[in-house]
DNA sequence: ATGTCC
């Protein structure tokens, strides 16, 4: 792939075959290397009707279904723009919730076994089903994909002041339970509050460098503090709703005149039935996956009120596989764009009129979590970053799930996290070993080239104390 | 990511 440098951690691809508008790719040299396969799909994205812009991949981009993980992509609706579920994801808005103590970690360390049991115990993992929140029915499922967090406070699940710190006020608009089929329903009955697996945790933190003060204070962080960090997505009910809209978009490209180089990126106009359909169902999985991440959070502060008598605070609330409709300018002109984030961190500067008031002098807090056992970030977004206000979302995968399994064993990775000082709560000895550190990308490397790329700022770097996995 | 294949 012919990438040219434009400035440090900033590379373009230019037009060719098809291509709408170029590619450009946050990262560095090091970052891209076997990134090959990944750099074929910002092709295939820029080929995509009515985008604008670019094809944007993050410092973390790597191979998806269809689109890349940490690829942005915004189509103009008001110009036969698409929307594609592949752009999304099959997590529909997978997301990270950080929670910080009243208490540092010199002050919780003895209490440290204690609370990571409690949290082991409390919290629903693995594939399948499980929760903590048994929903009355069908009608209150409902509830919660049109109502999110907001619906889990209204009914005790938290307090006010959270949903201030959620994206979106703790619900996104535009869900449409209606657009939710039954057996999509069937599997998100029973998994409200659960994390699920893979790369999904609930890890206990400490705050171990802050970059910028005065935004850490204003986020509600400080060096030392225990933090509680929670990523997860909207399990089986999300999937559901993705695979049958890119099998029904799949159905219906053709008559919408669409063809791209890749089956995995069906897509149809934003303004059409099809488009329609899928925007509202995948709102309300977005929903679905902030009342989870909600109820979690709420599970993880009873054990630290009954454990330690600490607090629980809500830093921030954010999704990395969503798409949205913003209103951003292109060519100088206010266009409203369907901005399909996937494996990345929305992140808007200071200013912005979507923040709440406490945070519209600082930005956006942007949750990045690190691999089981590494750094996470909490970064904040800046002006004039260039990919419609996104940023990196994590670490990404460098090995196989398999590959990761054969090259750690289970027992073997939780003896060497333990000796490190991290306690491990896992579910199973296999999904742990596939996650291991080795199998992901430096997230040291990828947020550095974020910061670097002009896409956001460090706030603070936190170093886990126990992680509990699916 | 995912009742890791309807």
């Amino acid at each position: 792939m012919e990438l040219v440098e434009e400035r440090p951690y900033r590379f373009r691809i230019d037009p060719r075959r098809g291509m709408r508008v170029p590619g450009v790719v946050f990262a560095s040299r090091e970052l891209l290397r076997d990134a090959e396969k990944s750099l074929e799909q910002v092709v295939n994205v820029a080929t995509l009707p009515g985008i604008v812009g670019a094809s944007y991949a993050m410092p973390d981009v790597h191979w998806g279904y269809g689109f890349p993980i940490g690829g942005v992509a915004a189509t103009d609706i008001d110009a036969g723009g698409v929307v594609s579920p592949g752009g999304v994801g099959f997590d529909i808005s997978c997301g990270v919730r950080l929670l910080a103590a009243d208490r540092d970690r010199q002050a919780l360390e003895p209490a440290l076994p204690a609370l990571m049991d409690g949290l082991g115990r409390v919290t629903p993992r693995g594939a399948g089903p499980g929760g903590v929140w048994r929903l009355s029915g069908h009608r209150e499922l409902e509830r919660v994909l049109e109502g999110g967090s907001r619906y889990a406070v209204e009914q005790g699940h938290g307090e006010e002041r959270d949903l201030r710190r959620c994206e979106d006020g703790g619900a996104v608009t535009g869900a449409d339970a209606g657009r939710v089929n039954e057996r999509a329903r069937e599997r998100g009955i029973g998994q409200v509050g659960s994390l699920g697996s893979g790369n999904h945790f609930l890890e206990v933190q400490q705050v171990m460098e802050v970059y910028d003060e005065p935004v850490a204070a204003a986020f509600g962080l400080a060096a030392g503090q225990v933090c509680v960090m929670i990523h997860c997505g909207s399990r089986g009910l999300g999937h559901q709703i993705c695979s049958d809209h890119v099998r029904a978009m799949d159905r219906a490209m053709a008559r919408y005149g669409i063809d791209v180089p890749d089956r995995q990126l069906a897509c149809v106009p934003v303004d059409s039935p099809e488009g329609r359909a899928y925007l509202g169902a995948m709102a309300a999985a977005a929903n679905y996956g902030r009342a989870n991440r909600q109820l979690l959070a709420e599970a993880a502060r009873r054990v630290f009120r009954r454990e330690t008598g600490s607090r629980l605070t809500l830093v921030y609330d954010v999704s990395h596989n969503l798409a949205k409709t913003e209103t951003h300018r292109v060519n100088g002109e206010a266009r409203r764009l369907c901005v399909h984030r996937k494996g990345a961190t929305r992140a808007f500067p200071p200013g912005h009129p979507d923040l709440p008031e406490d945070l519209r002098g600082v930005g956006q807090p942007v949750l990045i979590p690190g691999t089981m056992g590494t750094a996470s970030y909490v970064l904040t977004g800046v002006s004039g970053g260039g990919a419609f206000h996104s940023t990196c979302h994590g670490a990404g995968r460098v090995m196989s799930r398999h590959q990761a399994a054969r090259a750690v064993g289970g027992k073997e990775l939780r003896a060497r996290l333990e000796a490190d000082g991290i306690a491990v709560r896992p579910l199973s000895w296999r999904g742990l070993a596939e996650e291991t550190p080795e199998a992901y990308k430096d997230v040291d490397a990828v947020v550095e080239a974020s910061e670097g790329a002009g896409l956001c700022r460090k706030v603070a770097r936190l170093v886990p104390l126990g992680v509990v996995k699916g």
